[in-house]
RNA sequence: GCGCCCGUAGCUCAGCUGGAUAGAGCAUCGGCCUUCUAAGCCGAGGGUCACAGGUUCGAAUCCUGUCGGGCGCGCCA
């Protein structure tokens, strides 16, 4: 409907701009937009407003000039000059009403683009496997899957990847821990490393790892704290340089364990824990993310990554094109010739790559797969780190735009006594279980990404009818219910024969319906535009809420049989809508409730 | 100190590529079930869009500054 309209004014601006002897075309300023107040009609443009400035003449003249010269059109009722220079169009009945039609012909497919915009890949989630994902993840995940879905739908050729940092130190601290956890489960005694990760979940593997190997990887306590420096615990209000003393000291000691662990166990041995310990780790992840619906084309493993040798390739690739130097001891990416506020460590100067290293081969290998466009989401907490990587690739690919990052915003936890001690609830798994997929992921969505998001883990928890999705999912049983009666009176309803009868939708909460019906399509494209797919969830409220005023409002199932038609098709293509919109959204549409 | 995000109703949040009288849910108050599911509908109250300037026909939206909150500034990942 928009597009006629801009084709009406684009014609009228033509014999305008003929009389005026300029050459004018529709500005980018432009806009044509669903009135908020009825009085102002269906729609209004702001057109005369844009250009008024440049032609240097009154707004209200230009409008009326447009308005002189615009073609009469079967969809429009009337138009009229407003306010300081808009034009306001008022509908006929027939132009919402077509837009039932289309929703019944096209079904699954309506709203959907057949544009091809190329590839993109969306690297989303990707939390280290050293543990569960938490309530953070779990908006990441929620976020990347539907927006995933979201450009799908709107023509692009989207990968969805997990990237999995199974290389590093923090592998052999999970690793260490895990043994750490098997030599407690062997009667030995110590106290476990302060920085290590003492949780549930690496008990579980620790377990696994006794039952399987019996006392095999044991050695005594003694034997494995041998020559350690102890960790010392930063006191009650100590100062920071205290406290960061403390904290080395921890970490310290943690690197000791790590060599202590390969030399104690031998290179074999250690591998086949660390090998168990990701295993376990990955797939409780896998398993909490098919729970949430979300799914990847692939896992990309940084440990492959190094493996093949490609993370040096692509370091020496760099350094061909001259940004690579050495100082220090240490090799160092020149970052800051690229928009970098300094430059950065890609080998230390034991020699060891850095994350960032593997990271940016990672990039480079995205690009070298053939994907021009990077969608990376990230916690809000790596924003420093954006410019390193989109420097690197512009070091590269002379491309500054390759990479584009979304950040999720920080989730907290609301209802003031879910504390970290009571941290028995702040898994995404036991958010899934206790809420549910659907209540889960919509909670997420309905929030814009760039936004801090409080997590009511009490409402979550007490699936209450206060969660919007249930709103939503109630709109589509409600219809399907319909339907059901319909069969018991013995009737039936043909959505092909049903486009001559829309003519009698004309009741205000019909055409309100419609009209929300209409946006539809272009939601779609703006959630995919601004990789807000909170845009869509935000609309399948509003429809609804749309579809249970009319519910309240008429009867469906009437005696008239041609009104009992059109409107039997109204809920049908509203049906439809909610159907295909949910399905991006990655929640389900219960035929009852 | 520097950088990024944010500040909208009692609470949680939309609206932010500038448009007409700033919206929704929850909470509060008042109505609606002998008729397709009341997980619903209809209505009421509730605002200095943090504050101060600026840009212009027009600012919650753009610019500058101030205040307040979050996050980041490793040869960590």
């Amino acid at each position: 409907m928009k597009s006629h309209l801009q084709a009406l004014l684009a014609q009228a601006l033509a014999s305008v701009s003929g009389e005026l002897k300029q050459d004018l075309s529709l500005p980018s300023g432009m806009q044509i937009d669903a009135a908020r107040d009825p009085r102002h009609g269906d729609f209004a443009t702001n057109l005369a407003l844009v250009i008024a400035k440049p032609l240097g003449k009154p707004p209200r003249v230009i409008a009326q000039m447009l308005l002189d010269h615009m073609p009469a059109s079967e969809w429009i009722e009337k138009t009229e000059l407003a306010g300081p220079g808009f034009i306001n169009f008022f509908m006929t009945p027939a132009a919402f009403q077509v837009v039932a039609a289309d929703i019944l012909r096209e079904g699954k497919a309506f709203g959907r683009s057949d544009a091809s915009h190329g590839k993109i890949l969306v690297e989303y989630v990707s939390a280290n496997p050293t543990g569960p994902m938490h309530v953070g993840h779990g908006r990441g995940a929620a976020y990347g899957d539907s927006l995933a879905n979201i450009l799908q739908a709107c023509g692009w050729d989207v990968h969805r990847e997990y990237y999995v940092n199974d290389a590093g130190r923090q592998v052999d601290i999970l690793t260490v821990s895990v043994w750490l956890r098997y030599l407690q489960a062997c009667g030995e005694t110590f106290d476990f490393p302060a920085r290590g990760y003492p949780s549930d979940y690496i008990r579980e593997t620790s377990d696994e790892l006794k039952s399987q190997q019996g006392d095999a990887l044991r050695h005594a306590s003694a034997a494995v704290f041998d020559g350690l420096a102890p960790e010392r615990v930063a006191a009650e209000g100590e100062d920071d340089a205290g406290k960061a003393e403390a904290k080395n000291s921890q970490e310290a000691l943690l690197d000791g364990l790590i060599l202590r662990a390969r030399s104690l166990l031998g290179d074999d041995a250690y591998q086949q824990v660390q090998k168990l310990a990701l295993e376990k780790q990955l797939a409780a992840i896998r398993s909490t993310l098919e729970n949430f619906g979300v799914r990847f084309d692939q896992w990309y493993s940084e440990r492959s990554l190094v493996e093949s040798g490609f993370a040096r390739t692509a370091i020496d690739r760099l350094r061909e094109g001259g940004h690579v130097f050495e100082n220090d001891g240490a090799t160092w990416l020149r970052t800051s010739e690229l928009g970098d506020e300094k430059d950065r460590v890609l080998f230390k100067a034991d020699g060891a790559a850095t994350y960032f290293a593997n990271d940016l081969a990672y990039h480079v290998d995205k690009l070298d797969r053939g994907y021009p466009l990077l969608l990376d989401v990230w916690g809000a907490d790596h924003h420093g780190y954006i410019a390193r990587v989109r420097a690197a690739i512009e070091a590269l690919t002379g491309r500054k735009d390759a990479l584009r990052v979304q950040l999720m915003q920080f989730v907290t936890l609301s209802s003031g006594r879910m504390g970290k001690r009571s941290g028995n609830f702040v898994t995404l798994q036991d958010l899934i279980s206790e809420a549910g997929k659907d209540a889960t992921r919509f909670f997420y969505l309905m929030r814009s990404h760039d936004q801090h998001l409080e997590f009511d883990i009490e409402l979550a928890r007490s699936q209450s009818n206060d969660n919007p999705v249930y709103y939503v999912q109630y709109a589509h049983a409600r219809i399907c219910s319909v339907f059901r009666q319909l069969q018991e009176r013995g009737q039936s309803f043909d959505a092909a024969s049903a486009t001559s009868s829309l003519h009698r939708l004309i009741e205000p909460q019909e055409k309100h319906l419609l009209t929300v019906l209409q946006r539809y399509a272009q939601t779609l494209q703006a959630s995919a535009s601004q990789y807000a797919p909170h845009l869509l969830a935000f609309y399948l409220r509003d429809l609804a809420d749309a579809l249970h005023s009319y519910y309240n409002a008429h009867k469906f199932l009437v005696e008239d049989a041609e009104l009992q038609t059109a409107r039997l098709a109204l809920i049908t293509a509203t049906r439809q809508v909610l159907v295909n919109g949910l399905d991006l959204l990655g929640v389900s549409q219960p035929e009852s409730m």
